[in-house]
DNA sequence: AGAAAATATTGGATCGATCCAAGAATCTTG
DNA sequence: CAAGATTCTTGGATCGATCCAATATTTTCT
């Protein structure tokens, strides 16, 4: 493979005159540029080798995404919010024109230790410790969907918000037996949780799910209603069976309140089959909104997660590297025809 | 930053055997290593600078993956089929413990001629040209869903086949009135060929599509039809009016052959706001498998166009890099309650 | 204990470029 | 045309590690 030095050799000219003609062409006369351009040219020479110039100064124009950790890469690019998420990140490396590297965190092949990045974007949020190789390395670094503490750049979506707003839309409309879906992290059985019986964190599965949990709990508080009267099914976000165990069990709910769209949209199918009309029977609200969401059968109701929008505020924190900075999104609610007042009687 | 030449001499060994600590163990007596861990931890210092390392043996341990030139890598992103074939890329790349780095190609900001990546999976396919740097950096690399030639390893579906096994059955269920919506590429308006007219390459978007009229005008044939009568809108993907053209335009059709899934559920909804009973009245094949084709009602009969194993072997391809490969993907017929035989009378 | 064998450690060269201060060439100008 | 101002070009040092052959140390064996 040719060097700088073959081609300055052929050029007739010192090495740094060559290294000139191609990393400063402004510094070096015209005619022995081109002198350099075609032996470089002859020689089949593409330019300086990355690998080098990464060593002198350090910038690799590339920014890491480390997916959350119970996913691996594949499973991640699987999940539809996460997608919407990664969206937003290539969007402003687009802009940029960095390169988007994708590192599933094995430490045996290295990982965040070792990547060639400029910055850390943490999709996991599982142990703060998961983010030290990044600080150590001292590259800067944002956590996504977690509070990570003061001294470190996060975003996050306001979950407690998103609870309100969905379960306070459908006490507007009127609704007063509700039920909630709500979502199971990681493997594990589905759980039913029975009217009267109390609810702690564990109802949910992450972080933002809890803070839905809260949500929802704020907004039944102000019209007088105790969430832990509410019959309650956690389970996993493909687990098509949860939707028929919550109309079983909560046969007089008209509204259901869902953590994802998957888990609406598999609601109005089982409403279907039972005959149920929605939004006349039975009303639901999904959450993280997905293009899917609005082509069901009633469209249906959402919550904006605003997982895109995440992803560019947490790429652009990276690349601009100022003070830290923790950003809490403000969800929004799309009411589409899966949502109306609840049948009287 | 703390840098091997400081453990060493904190640790008072020298810097090849503070080097071997490292990236050799067995070779360096136990004592000695603690020694230069303990040295190693004090000074806040994380191993060998991949940077440096990467110079000295040239493996950067990633894939490149470069999106079809049309579209940004957000808008890959976005794409349900890429995305397919992103997870089977990421698939193989979690296996081998490697990143997976997107490339935005952009000439300004280096793109193909800079990434620090192994090897290169091409996924843009308009003029070979656009692999030269890849070739010149003397990295292996692999073209998708186009012939690249002879000594370049392609990996492609057997569009062909696909659209005449998805003809073909429909052939086989009775079917002789047929409307087509093809693939438009990149920008442009909707097009309707009226029957008679004869139509090109150029009636379908990219080169697979060309591929799939070819094997619908195959079947066609051998059933004594000629694919020139049959009515076609040529769309955009996104197009949800395409459907309702197609309708308008081919009230007599009994099937509809669509080049993607998407489409094909666009023509569901548009039949079912017709009062037209799927399949009983209408019958339709979409193309390109994703999950949204077995979640419709009814569910839609594909033809799996085997992205993500697309993304598998061809990433396997620039991992093994042996020979040349040439791949060609026999696609699969997935029959669901979209497609029947047309009611008699 | 001394020689031979096995095992550890070391300095020098190298990967391929960039940076910088100093020297060479060219251009102004009185 | 020589001195001074400009503009180009250059060799040496450097980025942070790894490789290799040579040397130093320890172990084994007679």
């Amino acid at each position: 493979m040719p060097t700088l030095l073959h081609v300055a050799a052929k050029a007739g000219v010192s090495r740094s005159t060559a290294s000139n003609a191609f990393s400063r062409p402004e510094v070096v006369r015209a005619e022995v540029r081109e002198k350099v351009a075609k032996a470089a040219l002859e020689l089949g020479y593409l330019g300086p080798d990355p690998k080098a110039k990464l060593l002198r100064h350090g910038k690799v124009n590339a920014i890491g995404i480390v997916p959350p950790g119970e996913w691996g890469v594949a499973d991640s690019l699987k999940n539809p919010v996460y997608h919407q998420f990664l969206s937003g990140v290539a969007e402003v490396c687009d802009e940029v024109g960095a390169n988007l590297v994708i590192i599933p965190d094995r430490i045996s092949n290295g990982g965040v230790n070792t990547a060639l990045v400029d910055g850390f974007i943490f999709g996991r949020i599982e142990h703060l410790r998961d983010t030290e190789p990044a600080r150590l390395r001292r590259l800067p670094y944002v956590v996504v969907d977690a509070d990570a503490g003061l001294d470190v750049n996060s975003v996050r979506i306001d979950g407690r918000m998103g609870g309100y707003l969905a379960s306070r839309h459908l006490l507007e409309l009127g609704h007063r037996r509700f039920g909630i879906i709500s979502f199971l992290r990681g493997f594990g059985p589905t759980r039913y949780y029975p009217p009267g019986v109390p609810r702690g964190p564990e109802a949910a599965g992450m972080e933002t799910d809890q803070d839905k949990l809260r949500g929802y709990a704020e907004a039944l508080g102000e019209a007088g209603l105790d969430i832990a009267d509410v019959p309650m099914v956690q389970a996993q976000p493909g687990d098509r069976d949860a939707a028929k165990m919550m109309l079983d069990m909560a046969p007089q709910a008209t509204a259901i309140l869902s953590m994802t769209v998957m888990q609406g949209i598999a609601v109005l199918d089982e409403a279907r089959r039972r005959g149920l009309s929605v939004p006349r029977d039975l009303s639901v609200v999904g959450f993280n909104e997905i293009p899917e969401a609005a082509n069901s059968i009633p469209a249906l109701t959402t919550v904006d997660g605003k997982f895109a929008e995440k992803g560019r505020i947490a790429a652009r924190i990276v690349f601009d590297s100022g003070p830290v900075r923790r950003e809490l999104l403000q969800p929004r609610l799309i009411v589409r025809s899966s949502t109306a007042p609840p049948q009287k009687g």
